[in-house]
DNA sequence: ATTATCTATAGATCTATAGATAATGC
DNA sequence: ATTATCTATAGATCTATAGATAATGC
């Protein structure tokens, strides 16, 4: 292999794969994944539908490279996570409403039969609640202020920053979602008096 | 008009536009709106995808009529609802994993740009936000015991409900969803001593 | 030689329209 | 007359394969 300044054949090939994860990222958030077609995604990078597929050789073959594409997103190492973190990641995520939309739309669609994320998401979200699990572990030690598990609070955590954002999307003015996400982080912390 | 004790044409024919419907849910259960073909659901019935435009004359006249079926899914008359009685439609949901799909898949495909149902979902979450900040004021007055005001916990009351279900669709056996969702109201009842 | 891209095209679909035929109900 | 249903079909798409052509890099 060579490493001169000139970009290899290798990164250069890489570089188009990537232009056309993130052409497929955007088509997706228009149409959804059974929606978007090879050809839109194509057009974006100035490419045929056929010349695309040189570089994925199917459709599932783009979409396992846009899912390895939103493990990156949120990606902190596992033991790095933290509760402020989280929150700021929301508020991130407020910013960045095509991607939001593009993994929203995805989550959708995958619960449907047969769907080539459904594996992908339900792993995922094994993974995840896992992981918040360990971050609340890590701040309130084996139970919460409130009296719950980690284990237990930890899918409450998940979906409420899962349905915050279909709220959002569908209508932003009136969804605060880095307000509402900190709401339920405060929720979580409080003592319980029962 | 007649009412005798056999189906009038109408009713006839409102029946079958009933099974149509129903049809629809369970194909857009299996593969979204955008995947679900008029062919597919025409063959449910014993009908030929021409014979069903007779009944609908577009596919987003089915929609439309499925979309309507959703209200009736849940509808309580407005000041009826209660607290408890959410946690029982919850219940019930866990027994119905069709239903639950086809509206998490519409509701996921309805972020995307255009499509069909998104004004039904924008205006549906206000409504059932207001709603559910109605049922907290009905519970609790102008403040929560932890001090949050019922407009700013419905946002996460609803979001609970909706993010909770992708978790379970995805994996019923590791997601308890009406219990998890039980945790969340304790969580709201319980007073702050911050 | 390998890589990137194109043209051509097969083979499936999809929604919707046009118009015929049969059955139903005043 | 109206309603329900069918056959035929137009006109768009879609994914994927086959095979040619041009450019790149050892």
């Amino acid at each position: 292999m060579s490493y001169g300044d000139a970009m290899t054949t290798r990164a250069r090939s890489e570089e188009r794969r990537a232009e056309i994860v993130r052409a497929a990222l955007e088509v997706i958030a228009e149409r959804g994944y059974r929606g978007a077609s090879l050809a839109a995604v194509a057009e974006r990078v100035g490419l045929t539908q056929q010349g695309l597929l040189h570089h994925f050789p199917t459709k599932e073959a783009l979409l396992v490279a846009v899912l390895r594409e939103r493990d990156r997103w949120d990606a902190v190492p596992d033991s790095q996570w933290r509760l402020d973190l989280l929150a700021s990641l929301v508020e991130y995520n407020a910013m960045r409403p095509g991607i939001i939309q593009t993994f929203s739309a995805l989550l959708g669609e995958s619960v449907t039969e047969g769907h080539p994320a459904r594996d992908y998401f339900g792993e995922r979200y094994t993974r995840v609640r896992a992981n918040m699990a360990a971050v609340l572990r890590a701040e309130y030690g084996d139970r919460l202020p409130n009296g719950l598990t980690p284990e237990r609070a930890a899918p409450l955590l998940v979906a409420v920053m899962d349905g915050l954002q279909y709220q959002w999307l569908l209508d932003p003015e009136s969804v605060d979602m880095p307000g509402a996400f900190r709401d339920f982080l405060t929720l979580l912390g409080e003592r319980s008096d029962r």
